[in-house]
RNA sequence: GGAGACGUAUCGAAGUGGUCAUAACGGGGCUGACUCGAAAUCAGUUAGGGAGCAAUCCCCCGCGAGUUCGAAUCUCGCCGUCUCCGCCA
């Protein structure tokens, strides 16, 4: 949510960002303003109402104790309540209002983000990692795993439905040992391990930005929960309402989560093998930083991200998103992009973003640089630390041999206890 | 799922219709005095949100409604915590 002071004293430079993402919020801005001159209007007349009303409540026990008159002033209070009660109605109705709209508004983009209308646009920073040339015509992830028994789209069809997946065998043990080298190697850079809960709330989903913009993406129970799109919901949400003490921050997590997307209006698109599924695991970085601090971290962030990618010998790319291609909490996002044989181009694995104060305001998490300082808002930051299913992918696909055999990467040798994956396992 | 108890500041906790919200009392934190220093002691100080240039005012007792001139206090709904029972991994 952006702070309805900066839409008030900034107009028009929240007009302007609003069109670098590609969208005319202009009527919004208009409207939000008139509701908030309006809404401050009664407000201001109400408070005053209610000073009479408090003082009013003061005398009438004094009163009532000297054996004082109190009808004429019961008779005012009278007038008061009513004009009180209709004022509060009105002013609910203008606030809900103006969180409505407030909701819809997207994060601004921070100064560095590229200007861009799409991802075409989007800038790459840097390269790691050289793309292999093979020998052989390169099979893609989803027959390699056919091929070896490892992937099972089809009884996962029959099972549940179309995008899920059944990991068997050594498959389900790559999977495995992928997420323990991460949630490892992350917590060596810091970061404490988190397992938090797959389902949530509204507050949460709210708090951090998937609501109420985005509920058709998202899987709903019945009781009006959420199964988690990703491990930073849970664990952002996990500083909600809360002031947190200067010094502790930066506050580092890593999480391994399950993963649930509804993936509305991505139909047709990547339709075999792990790239686009409904349930997929995820390894999240999540930081709550100093706002002096949160561009600084970013990069850092995004340097932890591409560490497990570089461990594990995958080359990839670090592109910034151009500001109509970044996500509606960002201020910045770095994409990590791993190289895919079967897509003969990089392919998103991690999304790393700054939001700045968007989520922090959203779901009210502040810090105090000390004991002395008012409470502000924290900057909240994540970053895939990477997708696990699209990891499997890209170790299948890039550690293909020539028979049919994977070479597992040195760093999961200890985690799956072999250095060779092939049929006969 | 059933029964009961409870939800007040940083923590414990008092307050059961009015002058009780910075909100008794106690602990913790911070500042100062004493001290070579520390401990002990003493004094002071220790939420958040909103409107306003300011003085100041309004809101805030888990959340939301209601009763009342007036609600932390009474009523209803929801959420959460604890205890017991049932069930279960």
């Amino acid at each position: 949510m952006l702070d309805i002071k900066v839409i008030r004293e900034n107009p028009e430079k929240v007009k302007a960002a609003m069109k670098t993402r590609n969208k005319d919020m202009d009527s919004f801005v208009d409207e939000v303003l008139e509701i908030d001159k309006k809404r401050r209007e009664i407000m201001t007349k109400n408070d005053s109402l209610k000073q009479e009303q408090n003082q009013a409540s003061k005398k009438i026990p004094q009163i009532k104790k000297e054996g004082g008159d109190i009808s004429e002033i019961m008779q005012r209070m009278n007038e008061i309540k009513e004009i009180i009660k209709e004022n509060d109605a009105v002013i609910s109705e203008l606030d809900a209002k103006q969180k409505n709209i407030m909701y819809e508004f997207p994060n601004i983009p921070h100064e560095t983000t590229p200007i861009g209308k799409d991802d075409s646009e989007n800038v790459e920073i840097r390269k790691w990692g050289e793309v292999r040339n093979f020998d052989f015509e390169p099979k893609a992830h989803w027959d390699i795993g056919a091929d070896l028994g490892i992937l099972d789209p089809e009884t996962a069809a029959k099972v549940t439905g179309t995008r899920f997946h059944f990991y068997k065998g050594i498959g389900a043990k790559l999977e495995r040992a992928i997420i323990s080298f991460f949630l490892d190697t992350h917590a060596e850079s810091g970061y404490t391990e988190i397992l938090p809960p797959f389902i949530v709330n509204r507050a949460s989903m709210t708090g951090t930005g998937q609501l109420p913009k985005f509920e058709e993406d998202a899987f709903k129970t019945n009781n009006d929960f959420f199964l988690i799109p990703t491990a930073e919901v849970p664990v952002t949400n996990m500083h909600r309402d809360e002031i947190i003490e200067g010094n502790k921050l930066p506050i580092k997590y890593c999480a391994y989560s399950a993963c649930f997307r509804a993936e509305a209006g991505s139909a047709g698109r990547d339709t075999r093998g792990l790239i686009r599924q409904h349930q997929f695991n995820k390894v999240e970085l999540v930081k709550f930083v100093d706002p002096e601090t949160s561009y600084d971290e970013l990069e850092k962030l995004t340097l932890d991200a591409q560490k497990v990618l570089q461990l594990l010998g995958l080359p990839h790319r670090v592109v910034a998103l151009s500001s109509g291609d970044i996500g509606f909490s960002s201020a910045k996002t770095y994409d990590i992009e791993v190289w895919m044989p079967s897509y003969n181009r990089y392919v998103e694995i991690s999304s790393c973003s700054n939001f700045e104060d968007f989520q922090a305001r959203r779901a009210s998490i502040r810090f105090k640089k000390d004991a002395k300082s008012k409470a502000q808002l924290v900057h909240t930051l994540n970053g895939s630390g990477v997708a696990v299913g699209r990891t499997t992918a890209a170790i299948l696909e890039n550690y293909q041999n020539e028979d049919g055999s994977i070479t597992v990467p040195e760093v999961l040798r200890k985690y799956i206890g072999t250095d060779i994956i092939k049929p006969e396992n």
